[in-house]
DNA sequence: CACTCTAGCAACACATGAAGTTACATGAGA
DNA sequence: TCTCATGTAACTTCATGTGTTGCTAGAGTG
């Protein structure tokens, strides 16, 4: 599939398909290939990888929208409430990974077929 | 105290103060007046309100810095994994809150003067 | 009553970062 | 050698949060 069909899918651009996916391919989970009849191939075992797995592959882009405004500072209360902060931020930033690292790529493909089924057997709108 | 002098040991605009301190008048943890010898005053218990009440008084502000790129889609694929997202992230926000919810103002208050007494005591760079 | 000091608020300007776009180089068939 | 694909750098656009300006209104002071 090259990145001209994805993007189209994707409603992007194919230079951002090939940006994203150039962190899949670094964990060797796609391949790609220039040229003629070229594109992007699945190279992993679908149970065998998480969301966490492409979260990170996609170099863990930040998570939160809020957090310190900075890491150093005089400032006593700053500093306290930073402390407060991250120590939160910290804890459940890994319970995301964790519930991330339980959802395989398999368990989205099963659910798109059953949705697919759905929608040819009635239970559409 | 002034939205000025505030605004200056924040390093921002006293604009900016406002705006945030309006949030928090609202919900009654501060409380303001106009004119000559008007500013802020704190109207709440320390140990009766946490972060997660300055958090939603402060209108909830987006937490995370991902999430799905539309809520509606005709596209099976984006539908499964906006679901297994949206479900992650519903469940870490709460634990977040939670987590929040267990901070209060006193708590931090009580960790400043900690870090004040250190800084008198030897514990200084 | 005029003056000063304060918050309240709307409108605009700026900064940051993500997303999209363009342009060109490289490699692989046909 | 021509076409089709990825690879990549540089640039543009867009969204959002932050900062700024200008003005209104209320409250004390002389």
């Amino acid at each position: 599939m090259t990145s001209e069909v994805l993007a189209r899918a994707l409603n992007t651009n194919p230079v951002v398909v090939r940006r994203l996916m150039g962190g899949l391919r670094e964990h060797g989970y796609v391949h790609s290939e220039k040229g003629h009849g070229g594109g992007w191939t699945l190279s992993c075992q679908l149970d065998q990888v998480t969301l966490r797995d492409i979260y990170e592959a996609l170099d863990a882009p930040r998570l939160f929208a809020i957090g310190n405004r900075s890491e150093e500072t005089e400032c006593l209360v700053e500093e306290a409430v930073n402390h407060a902060m991250s120590s939160v931020l910290t804890d459940v930033k890994a319970q995301f990974l964790a519930r991330f690292g339980q959802i395989t790529l398999a368990a989205l493909h099963a659910d798109f077929h059953q949705k697919l089924a759905e929608r040819f057997s009635g239970g559409l709108t």
